[in-house]
DNA sequence: CGTACTCTAAATAGTTAGAGTACGGTGCACTATT
């Protein structure tokens, strides 16, 4: 079979990206697939040119309603008209329309909610699944032991669609991630397609501050010198508003984000910037996936991330394009016992799992009569139904540890004397093959020739059709 | 850890200082109400 030529027919790609064939020919061999690709290396054409090949339809596990509207429109742009998004976005008369014609669909976008309920199960087993893919499947590991349990869920389908074939993808993984991946999607013998997660325009640099109004002055005078467009991580919402509000009084284009938003502003957000119309998002970590700018010349992170995984994926957004991006950590003493409380007070505590494994109803008035948290509820009734008190004491033990090493890692960046990429490969268990010439900050930043000027609008707003403009108007 | 808010005692009626405490981030689906 001809792979090239399926692909420009199908796609009008005269040639694939590296590891795309590769990954494409075990799924088309009935394999099972982790492919580790980074961002804008073209990860959705892992299933989409299978999906022209294999008989039935594809399901696709996406993490954000936003992302799997974005790429449903995407796919419908490219003139493939059998999409479909199973989410809560459907009105219940278009959702037993689309339910009940659910094999016409060539991709099935999902939510893992969505996935684990018994009645979407039912409808999903009576159409031929060929393969069955978890986008952004860091996912599994990141989120669903902390507050979205059903992605530790998603395998249960499996029976029931007869065992298609599995494709997870991500575009940063470290070793313990990929194992988790394995194990919550019952993989037994995977091929591990694993990118080089090196990205050599990517100057990476560190600034140490006394305190934090220091951080904010320095900012200020940053920004008023380097164009966007850039991105800068706060570590709550209320600063995130604060930054932006500062960066406006200094008359840049600047807005914040975060998940307390409405839904409306947040995707009206991310267009003016997609657009070209801002230059400065500021923003918590609700901020990024999905978000496709190859021009971001700047990630400034206003306190340190949780994690090295974290912190790499939000590096990850800037230059892709491939011309130089600096990525910024900004710290002041103080920052890392905020994140470790903050991550800590998160995990369900012993006394919470005592109410819950002796409630005899499966705890549900416990959340509201306040006994037990909403998200430690949802964690905890994952775990009751497969461990013992003692071991989910224990599980929960376990991850408290795991986020301690985690965070002991991020906190390393900071006192670290030595060079900073080679640290983060390190974390990802790769080796660092060459150093670019303008490295890190213990290596010495040149930063001259990161400078960027203003914006250029034209670039990006321009040829403002008809098209463009009616596509960002209505919310895909 | 830092911030914002609540509570309380001391003072004598509106206010204030100081102590104590809760909170901080990531999202899906569902339901009830406009």
């Amino acid at each position: 079979m001809n792979l090239e030529k399926t692909l420009y027919d199908a796609y009008g790609f005269t040639s694939f990206r590296p590891g795309q064939k590769e990954v494409i020919e075990k799924i088309l061999g009935g394999e099972d697939v982790i492919a580790l690709l980074p961002t804008g290396m073209g990860k959705s054409m892992c299933y989409q040119l299978p999906a022209h090949l294999l008989e039935g339809s594809v399901l696709i596990v996406s993490p954000l309603l936003s992302l799997m509207q974005d790429q449903v429109a995407q796919l419908k742009k490219m003139g493939e008209k059998s999409v479909t998004a199973l989410n809560s976005f459907l009105d219940p008369s278009e959702r037993t329309i689309v339910l009940n014609n659910l094999r016409n669909y060539r991709f099935i976008f999902i939510s893992p909610e969505m996935l684990v309920q018994p009645y979407i199960k039912n409808k999903l087993k009576d159409i031929q699944i060929s393969l069955l893919v978890a986008d952004e499947a860091h996912c599994i590991s990141q989120w669903g032991f902390d507050f979205r349990p059903d992605y530790l869920r998603i395998a249960e389908i499996l029976p029931a669609l007869g065992h298609p074939r599995v494709l997870a993808l991500t575009a940063t993984a470290t070793a313990k991630v990929t194992e988790e991946i394995k194990k919550y999607l019952q993989l037994t013998d995977p091929f591990i397609y694993s990118h080089p997660m090196d990205r050599k325009n990517i100057v990476y640099d560190c600034r140490k501050f006394s305190a934090g109004n220091e951080k904010l002055e320095w900012l200020k005078e940053f920004v008023k010198t380097n164009g966007g467009p850039g991105i800068i991580y706060a570590g709550t919402r209320n600063k995130s508003r604060e930054i932006a509000d500062l960066l406006n009084m200094d008359g840049l284009r600047a807005a914040f984000y975060h998940g307390g938003m409405e839904h409306q502003d947040r995707i009206f957000v991310q267009q003016q910037f997609q657009n070209g119309e801002l230059d400065w998002v500021c923003s918590t970590n609700a901020f990024g996936m999905g978000v496709h700018i190859p021009d971001i010349r700047h990630v400034i992170h206003f306190q340190i991330p949780t994690s090295i995984e974290g912190y790499v994926q939000e590096v990850g957004r800037a230059g892709r394009d491939g011309s130089p991006a600096l990525a910024t950590l900004l710290y002041a003493p103080g920052d890392e016992e905020m994140l470790e409380s903050l991550v800590l007070d998160d995990l369900p505590t012993i006394n919470e799992i005592r109410e819950l494994y002796n409630s005899a109803d499966g705890g549900s008035q416990l959340v509201a009569q306040g006994i037990i948290r909403e998200t430690s509820f949802r964690v905890l009734s994952y775990w009751r139904t497969r461990l013992t008190e003692q071991q989910t004491i224990r599980q929960i033990e376990q991850q408290k540890n795991e986020k301690m090493m985690q965070s002991a890692k991020i906190k390393k960046l900071i006192t670290l004397k030595t060079c900073l990429r080679e640290y983060l490969m390190e974390c990802f268990d790769q080796q660092l093959v060459s150093k670019p010439a303008n490295c890190c900050v213990n290596d010495g930043i040149e930063y001259s020739s990161l400078q960027s000027g203003p914006r250029k609008e034209d670039a990006r707003t321009s040829p403002a059709t008809w098209q463009k403009r009616l596509e960002s108007i209505l919310p895909c």
